[in-house]
DNA sequence: CTGTTAGCGCATTCAT
DNA sequence: ATGAATGCGCTAACAG
């Protein structure tokens, strides 16, 4: 019924073998049997078996890609560039073997998902995996993740992170990109503070994640210097509310900041998104953007510099890294040295961040 | 080495064949002979080979979801909610085989790269593939299509549309999920048009895709029924501007309708992208949303309420259709009746459409 | 309910 | 440069 390696061989009236070497192309073949191979290939519409490849080789084409949430650009610029790098040079044939399969897969940042999309991958003998995005924290997770990766390691898997800090001594990972979201953080909040802001609220993204962690300790840390926060924990808690990295969230914290202290005058949002709502919270009080309330984002997605002002935010390479992490992922780049780069964020000051309300130049 | 199915039977004094049932769950095991299989399992930290298994059962885990752009969240909310009906119910453990691993393949929209991923998931024998989107209408490249499509299906593939027409004469589909694209489309341009616009732009998404043609469609039939076409083909295309489905495009195709017919009242995108795109081109001009300008989209993607004035659109329900596409590739819901289902667009009236200046009510 | 047997389709030695 | 032979790790009959 389906046409397996040997008919393609009876066809081209060679043995198995030079088909298997034609098809891989890692094999001195003469160009005419190659050509009488291939033909042969053509005329019956022959695909490659991969379980059986991958039983046979021990190693399969597939690369995983691991993403937090498939719905936000955050993470879909960076899957389709590693994509890009990684899979399907794509001229529609494909007859022979070679090309990986780059393949995203959705956590929807759960952990246990998480870990259960590496078990599958392993089970598929993945040529390598991407994580991309902040990592949980929680001390069982991390080491759960520690471990599943070793063993993937130990396979012959390549693992790369993407916008994720390196595991603390985990040389498992081939390479470690990692965004600078603290300094971009601080950056942001400086600016903020610059314009003369001193009551800041802060809509911070879920609780124990590294990237909400990192642009809040940024935004803390800017605070801290200009003497605006105070000493205790408290102090500093009353600003923040944490949610998730959605609309939803940037609206519904900055109402109930709005509630908390009427007096604030800027809303840093822990992401573009987040960002996003929270404007919409703020015109919906009455208050004007920036006159009356300033606010900013996070990660600058394509629609930032489009919103009505336009939204001051951080801007992180996205695409770059994604395709440097593909590259990572295949081989074909050689790892920073020590296996982990920090890559830059850029302040990028648009319309939607002004001085406050009587401290405005005149 | 590396941990077999046949190390876990000597540890558990059981047959390779024993493991392999209480693995697979698909056969009766006394229960005090599955816990000691389990045990050994996780003392063994045994993953099971998937291209062994795959091999010889002649099936993989595998499911292939095809999106034609991973950044953009039509796709992603789309093939999130397949995802999550799909795969990884994830406790997490997953020592067990029977899940599915759920993989999102982006196209680019490039037609040579989706039929490369068809061939590589044919290569892997997977188990389903959900086609998301807009279909290219090239002929040549239907034909390749249907005719993959039908070995996928000979293959036991179960092959899903969500979001796009069927085929013609395909039975290879399962099942073809379509949106109401021309509907959608003809409704919203009936509101600008019944609100007194009687110029009305249009920027439409690339040639030669379903998606663009139907939206179209729909509007210039709307056009047409209220007596604003002109009869030939020149006519409509003037205040017509095609381009990919992004902000940039919305933006350019704008200034360009503005140049050429100064009088237009309001502009439609072929989608929520474009229209914001389309917004920051007319604000750029001097002009007011909605007081000179209307600006409508498609799609209803989240940010679309939050943008300013919120935007008039089209709203497909992206998660519901995803989610389906999921069920019916998992073989859990059954097929509508001949295979095929149209799902419905809901007009969204919001705050960027308006009655043309000096055509208000007052 | 459990063990035994025989491939699944291919890559890779080793010959030639 | 090509062919023949072996086994990758597992599932699916078939017995018992």
């Amino acid at each position: 019924m389906t046409v397996t390696l040997a008919d393609v061989a009876a066809r081209a009236r060679v043995s198995p073998a030079t088909v298997s070497r034609v098809l891989n192309g890692n094999y001195p073949v003469a160009a005419t049997t190659r050509e009488r191979v291939l033909r042969a290939v053509d005329d019956l519409d022959y695909v490659l078996n991969g379980p059986a490849s991958s039983l046979a080789a021990a190693t399969s084409d597939l690369v995983g890609i691991l993403v937090n949430d498939i719905a936000d650009p955050f993470f879909g610029i960076m899957a389709g560039a590693a994509q890009s790098e990684i899979g399907v040079p794509g001229d529609g044939t494909s007859r022979a073997g070679g090309e990986k399969l780059a393949v995203v897969c959705n956590t929807g940042g759960s952990p246990e998902r998480e870990l259960t999309y590496l078990t599958l991958l392993q089970r598929q003998r993945a040529a390598a995996v991407v994580l991309t995005g902040g990592a949980l924290e929680d001390p069982g997770h991390q080491a759960a993740m520690a471990a599943k990766l070793g063993r993937l390691a130990d396979a012959g898997t390549r693992i790369v992170f993407c916008g994720r800090p390196p595991l603390p001594e985990n040389d498992a990972v081939t390479a470690a990109l990692t965004f600078d979201n603290r300094g971009g953080g601080r950056r942001l909040t400086e600016h903020l503070i610059s314009l003369g802001h001193r009551r800041i609220g802060y809509v911070a993204g879920p609780l124990e994640r590294t990237t909400t962690r990192h642009r809040l300790e940024g935004h803390r840390a800017a605070m801290r210097a200009a003497g605006l926060a105070g000493e205790g924990f408290d102090a500093d808690d009353r600003l923040t509310v944490h949610g998730p990295y959605d609309r939803r969230s940037g609206y519904e914290a900055t109402l109930e900041l709005l509630r908390r202290e009427p007096g604030v005058t800027a809303i840093v949002g822990a992401n573009d998104s987040v960002a996003l709502g929270a404007s919409a919270a703020v015109r919906e009080q009455g208050l004007r953007i920036p006159e009356d309330i300033s606010v900013a984002g996070f990660d600058d997605l394509p629609f930032s510099v489009d919103t009505v002002p336009a939204l001051t935010t951080v801007r992180l390479p996205l695409y770059e890294a994604g395709a440097r992490a593909g590259r990572l992922a295949m081989g074909a780049e050689t790892p920073p040295p020590g296996g982990i780069a920090t890559i830059g964020a850029e302040l990028m000051v648009r319309g939607s961040t002004a001085p406050p309300r009587g401290d405005r130049p005149r």
